[in-house]
DNA sequence: TGAATATCCTACCGAAAAAGTTGGTTTTTG
DNA sequence: CAAAAACCAACTTTTTCGGTAGGATATTCA
């Protein structure tokens, strides 16, 4: 199990992907200046999504990232698992070591948390929608705080 | 928000007080050599958790570490951020970046799942059924996906 | 008193991971 | 063709991880 800012990234922009779900592909130069990434650390983070199957690549003109499947069926630990590829929570299990037994037992209980939180759980709250719909109207969608929606 | 194999091993040590808790103080060779961390690795840990007063030192022959207060006042997030020491879970809070906004709104979600495991909920398993009952109605696996409480 | 046990403390080290950089190539659209 | 984008690989820098070394201090017990 693994939990850095390098999942964080991970996560964050699988969100952008959700939100702009119905606008076709998101390109990465989009996330990057957004959320202060560099361009090519996204690159490296979204070959493995690809890898498996999170996410799927448009190229070209317009092109950029789509969800590999509906949000409701990509959980966050899907997308930590993707990133971190070091799923071995049982390090020692077989030890008999009282304190290990207890830590996989915990550590097991955190992922099926994990797993029950989709993007889906995590993007469709009024709040997040009313946010996204006033930047959706607007094709750019570079900057976020707009002062005015005209 | 940080999870690595650093923190299973501030943690798996703490489940290890919290199990000998009545036996009095804990040296840390015992820890060392029951679970494969080099005695200085763990004192540097320790350190931490005393500066967070998670732990108490007992110094001498036949001295360890107690437990600096009661295990159910111990949760897994506060030795987490005691060893990691880099909270910073909002670190562009301001921005306005609706997928950043759902990261923190997430993030603290999960920090207060784990707020609500202590160390008596992972050690003292029929004490814990009870605080988790009263927590989610359906009892087991302790998956709380709606937060409809106020 | 002195030896043994243990916490406490500081500095340093090598390996690994994280994060970013550079410099491309393909693919697609206009 | 030119621009926008995914794709790809090699490289560098920075940080963290885990460990090593060498102590100092406190306590117990013979």
């Amino acid at each position: 199990m693994r939990l850095s800012t390098k999942g964080r990234y991970a996560v964050t922009a699988m969100f952008d992907l959700a939100l702009h779900e119905q606008d076709g592909p998101v390109p990465l130069t989009e996330i990057s200046t957004c959320q202060t990434i560099s361009l090519s650390y996204l690159e490296q983070l979204f070959a493995k999504l690809r890898k498996k199957e999170l996410v799927v690549g448009v190229r070209g003109v317009g092109g950029g990232y789509r969800l590999g499947r509906p949000a409701h069926q990509i959980s966050i630990a899907d997308i930590l698992r993707a990133v971190d590829e070091k799923v071995d929570v049982s390090r020692a299990a077989e030890d008999g070591d009282p304190a290990q037994a207890l830590w996989i037992e915990f550590s097991e209980k955190l992922y099926s948390y994990l797993d029950e939180r989709t993007l889906a759980d995590c993007v469709d709250r009024p709040y997040v929608q009313r946010i996204t719909a006033r930047q959706d109207d607007e094709h750019g969608r570079g900057i976020v705080v707009r002062q005015d929606a005209a």
